[in-house]
RNA sequence: GCUCAGGUGGUGGAAUGGCAGACACGCUAGAUUCAGGUUCUAGUGCCCAUAAAGCGUAAGGGUUCAAGUCCCUUCCUGAGCACCA
């Protein structure tokens, strides 16, 4: 069992109460771990752990400084999504769209973009492999799907654009070089360095104008999709197309996103939608390069699809792949062109400006005393090649990390767990521990209020924001393994023996979250040899919510939420473990319903009955080992066992049980029972009402537990029918049922159909066409008219 | 707008292309009990006085001897993505 008990829930409760969130967490984790045992729950105890206990965040902290170390975690300070209400930045992960603009995934409350300095880990530079990853999982094919549809990859070209009068150039990333001849104008991001440059004298006054609309428009406004109307302002610049000089105009306008590719287009009117709404609005040329099945006429609607090449001199005729290719290949000779990729993802970003997460192991000192880290120093344990550098309060500065024995490094205490509205995080105003002197040879720190300890010590800041709660929850599953390892996050004997989860059961919102973000950090483990495994989940199942009762979403505002305790009290905890078994499929998200579970109640009290005499409180006097059991109920018996076991396997639990109650209707009508059946029938309930089986166990006289016997075998030849039921059909259509012996032969069973009256009825004589004969199933005889 | 998953009684849901509605809740009637959030019995898709017949798995069409299941069109619900060049 793992606690991933850092985050907001527990630090908003510490803001409105002054609690430290560490009481509340631990409160919090008292009173689950209570309900789940109370539930009796199989959970190894002995491997628990919390993602907020030093011994487990040391090892978070670790890995972290391993990505650091080598290159994959540095601070950029472009526009973030920050949330006011919360008080910190998010990652593209958890802002969602919304009507009403972009909002945090948690709690819905606005966000905007701001320039933060933020610490990012590079999960681009694992963009293929996390794509090419999913090839080898059992995973919902719907989960790989949204995974790869996120990080987004296209392939393509980038194409440079010389531009008229000027020294700069314009480099575009495309994913059809093969419209090169087609495109008739350019776009560039408003955001775009080059704007300033390139901006004519004349379009100046319009183009500062429109810039500074887009950066005063909200996010909903430009995302708006009920307003497509695209909008734009001519810079006054010109680029030259490499493949025939000509000169085409370079406009801004906000559909072309900084963000992505190179943040600027060439733009193709005639074969892409964007681009010839834009034309019609601006009434710029639309020139057709690919032809169209159907003689579309390129200036009443786009034509998106391949064809072969037109106006498009030397290539006219081939077909797309080849004028991409060959294009692309006559671009790259002349400098102005390559082969490129591009994906949707972007890097991850990993700072919050928060209290309750885990600390950076990392500190800021000036490029000087940077560089006076010796060769031999023990923090080059974690020191990239490069350093990550950034500015703060106008002066550059160099990231250093702690070192192994510096580990963990945990959190001061605070006056006050409120983010400023500024967005630094609580941290930053406790002096005594962000400003230190720093060993640059060991990697060990004191507070700068004490003396300089030596020479080689210098002065440094902590960094002050925090992890994102991802953090801890992508690895835990590692530490189940080995968790109280001092030494390493697992020893290589447990990562060996145990591998990773075989199977994963989780809900689908954390597709693009927690699933994207493990396998990242699993696969870079392994690559530095940290791991065995390439890929943490082999299979993947996403659960269905159990909803509330009026079907929506339970939530304490809605005040439909079902408190586990009381239906404890009123039913017990084999019947609430029972009954959300029994609700449906476990995928589906299904309602709670407070009068349904009394059937499961109902089903455990009559095993109870079953099994155990009220007036002694021993075995059922209904138990008789000389009991002649009906052909028909030992058959139920063994289809019960084959079907549960089958079930369990395939995880329907709710047929499992439907099965087990049908044994049950059996059961109670037959006159005795043989004590080996009723041990069969408990056993087969144990894993599902484990408590009051186990009570019936003991009740019919055995000393060991129940979860040690043996599971029931299930004969194949007690199966077998003998008879089977022969269902007659004249055209498709039910006329009468018999039962026959199993090994009746086709003519048999067409003579028997023909012969009874109730099939006869509805011949009425007239001619059979056709005689389809199922054996074992049915007779279908078709008639004419 | 695009992609995906769905749509079955009053309710939750069953149904390898072969009797639609298993199992359970609820409801109706009866019995048991001092009592009932007890237990037992019978009934419970629609139409119908009853039986027989007929109708019935969002709507329409198709394939098939046979369709909830396979194919096409439309509608609705849910989820994800959303100017990604």
């Amino acid at each position: 069992m793992g606690w991933d008990a850092f985050g907001l829930p527990a630090e908003q409760h510490a803001i409105a109460t002054g609690e430290h969130p560490a009481v509340q967490t631990r409160r919090n984790i008292d009173n689950f771990r209570r309900q789940l045992q109370m539930l009796g729950f199989a959970i190894d105890w002995d491997r628990e752990l919390s993602t907020t206990d030093e011994n487990y965040f040391r090892w978070t902290q670790w890995i972290f400084l391993k990505l650091f170390r080598h290159g994959l975690a540095y601070v950029s300070e472009k526009p973030v999504w920050f949330c006011p209400a919360l008080g910190t930045v998010l990652a593209n992960e958890e802002v969602q769209n919304t009507p009403e603009g972009p909002r945090s995934e948690r709690g819905s409350h606005p966000v905007e973009r701001r320039p933060i300095r933020q610490w990012v880990l590079r999960i681009t530079a694992y963009a293929d492999k996390l794509i090419e990853g999913l090839d080898h999982v059992d995973w919902p094919d719907s989960t790989k799907r949204l995974q790869k549809n996120w990080i987004g990859k296209s392939e393509g070209a980038e194409v440079t654009f010389k531009l008229d009068g000027h020294a700069d150039t314009l480099t575009v990333f495309t994913t059809r070089p093969d419209t090169l001849f087609g495109a008739t104008y350019m776009v560039i991001a408003p955001e775009h360095p080059l704007i300033e440059k390139i901006t004519s004298a004349e379009q100046k006054a319009a183009v500062n104008a429109y810039v500074a609309a887009v950066r005063n428009k909200s996010d909903l406004e430009r995302t708006d999709l009920a307003d497509k109307k695209k909008t734009g302002v001519f810079t006054g610049a010109y680029a030259l197309n490499p493949v025939n000089g000509a000169k085409i105009p370079v406009w801004t306008a906000d559909y072309v996103l900084i963000t992505y590719g190179t943040g600027a287009i060439m733009a193709v009117p005639a074969h892409d939608e964007r681009d010839w709404e834009f034309a019609k609005q601006f009434a710029l040329p639309i020139i057709q390069v690919v032809g169209s099945k159907d003689a579309i006429d390129v200036n009443e609607q786009p034509w998106t699809e391949d064809g072969p090449m037109v106006n498009s001199g030397p290539f006219n005729g081939l077909s797309a792949t080849e004028t991409k290719k060959q294009i692309t290949a006559d671009l790259a000779a002349k400098g102005q062109g390559k082969l490129a990729v591009n994906f949707k993802l972007r890097d991850w970003l990993f700072s919050r400006q928060r209290y309750w997460g885990e600390p950076f192991p990392l500190l800021w000192v000036s490029r000087e005393d940077y560089a006076k880290i010796p060769a031999d120093s023990e923090v080059r344990e974690f020191l990239p090649k490069e350093p990550v550098t950034c500015q703060l309060n106008g002066v550059e500065v160099c990231a250093v990390p702690l070192t192994s024995k510096q580990l963990p490094l945990t959190l001061p205490t605070v006056k006050s767990y409120q983010p400023s509205p500024t967005g630094d995080s609580p941290l930053s105003k406790e002096p005594e521990w962000t400003e230190v002197w720093y060993d640059v040879a060991s990697g060990a720190t004191v507070a700068q209020s004490q003396a300089q300890p030596g020479p080689l010590w210098v002065k440094a800041s902590r960094e002050t924001n925090t992890m994102p709660q991802w953090a801890g929850s992508c690895w835990y599953y590692l530490r189940y393994l080995d968790p109280q390892n001092a030494k390493d996050i697992a020893s290589a004997d447990a990562l060996k023996y145990w591998g990773c989860p075989d199977f994963y059961i989780g809900g689908a919102e954390h597709a693009v979250l927690h699933l994207l973000y493990a396998r990242f950090w699993h696969r870079f483990l392994h690559d530095i040899g940290v791991l065995p495994t390439a890929e943490p989940f082999t299979k993947l199942f996403h659960q269905g919510l159990i909803m509330g009762e009026d079907g929506e979403k339970m939530s304490k505002s809605r005040g439909n939420v079902v408190n586990p305790d009381s239906i404890v009290k009123d039913h017990g905890a084999d019947a609430l473990r029972m009954y959300l078994m029994f609700l449906g499929p476990l995928e589906a998200s299904k309602p709670w319903s407070s009068e349904g579970i009394s059937g499961i109640t109902r089903f455990l009290k009559r095993l109870w009955r079953l099994s155990v005499d009220e007036a002694t409180g021993g075995p059922s006097t209904k138990i008789n080992d000389q009991a002649q059991e009906p052909e028909d109920f030992v058959r139920e018996l063994h289809r019960t066992i084959q079907k549960v076991e089958k079930d369990i396997e395939t995880l329907q639990f709710n047929t499992a049980i439907s099965q087990m109650m049908i044994l049950m209707n059996a059961a109670e009508k037959a006159p005795a029972l043989r004590r080996e059946t009723v041990e069969t029938f408990v056993r087969l309930v144990a894993p599902f009402a484990p408590h009051v089986c186990e009570e019936i166990w003991a009740r019919l006289g055995h000393q060991e537990s129940v979860s040690g016997a043996a599971w029931p075998k299930f004969d194949p030849a007690k199966l077998m029918e003998s008879t089977v039921e022969i269902i007659f059909q004249v055209n498709g259509k039910v006329r009468a049922t018999v039962k026959v012996a199993k090994e009746t032969s086709k003519e048999a069973l067409l003579a028997m159909a023909k012969a009874d009256p109730s099939v006869q009825k509805f011949l009425e004589g007239k001619p059979i066409v056709k005689e389809i004969v199922v054996p074992g199933r049915i007779v279908n005889l078709v008639v004419a008219g």
